[in-house]
DNA sequence: CTGCATCCCAAAGGATACTG
DNA sequence: CAGTATCCTTTGGGATGCAG
């Protein structure tokens, strides 16, 4: 028992047994592994590394850094291994000196990249909103005393 | 100077007003507008929320904590603050004891719910070949010794 | 150049107790 | 019921140094 909130169980069965509510049509097992996938991906550098190959094709590995922003080496490695064990990226290491490692998107990279593409579109299209929103949420945070 | 991966502006800068690539095509104070609003929204609690909420309608809060599943109160509490700022969600409160609150999403979090559908759909549709992608890579990592 | 290893700090997040 | 406050553990993530 992992959430605190679950307490209520007896309760709850019985009113899911005997009312309106249909029993659920959901596979519990798909849908624990479809909320893993999407806890998975939905995470920042992700998808921010998801673009920038989108955007720019094949990239370095430095390179691949500068695009993406403010994130360390660490985290871009960490990331990068993250996406090719999902399938997402390919990553291929030329025997050469100096290193060159390129990654690049599989088709599999590219179909999220276009799944994600609407949350870009709606970021942009409602960016000032969500400012103005923010605003008025702090001031009526603070007036009321 | 955040980036470790960035020290390399005189080259870069140089390679940039010379060369092929044209001269950013984005205003560079929205992308980063945009951006935080990526980061912010890309969360899985945020996105499960969300879920909950839109196909539930509105709802209470000790239910919308049983309906996304694992989550503690703390974080709930947070999640749905922070949405609320942003205008995703309504908080609203009866005053009657015990105490009513229900939440509901605005016409700005169907919007980004509807945005944020087809990666959900992505999901659904590529889970196995996520977890077919990771057994290989488990393997292949295990197996270069 | 592309990492991995290490150390270290800050933020995320869980558990518990308490309140209106 | 719906939180807030506190404490504590875990994870995220930066900095640095080193290797192939």
């Amino acid at each position: 028992m992992k959430n605190p909130l679950h307490n209520l169980e007896s309760r709850e069965l019985a009113a899911r047994l005997s009312a309106a509510e249909p029993p659920a049509e959901i596979d519990p097992k798909l849908d624990a592994l479809v909320r893993e996938i999407i806890e998975r991906v939905a995470d920042k550098w992700t998808m921010l590394v998801l673009e920038v190959l989108e955007e720019h094709g094949t990239v370095r590995f430095t390179r691949l850094g500068e695009l993406v922003g403010d994130i360390s080496q660490k985290m871009l490695t960490k990331t990068v291994r993250q996406m090719e064990s999902d399938g997402l990226i390919i990553r291929t290491v030329h025997p050469v000196i100096p290193p060159r490692v390129e990654y690049t998107l599989t088709p599999l990279g590219h179909s999220l990249s276009r799944a994600f593409c609407g949350v870009w579109i709606w970021a942009e299209q409602h960016y000032d909103e969500i400012e103005r929103s923010r605003q008025s949420f702090r001031r009526r945070s603070s007036e009321e005393q």
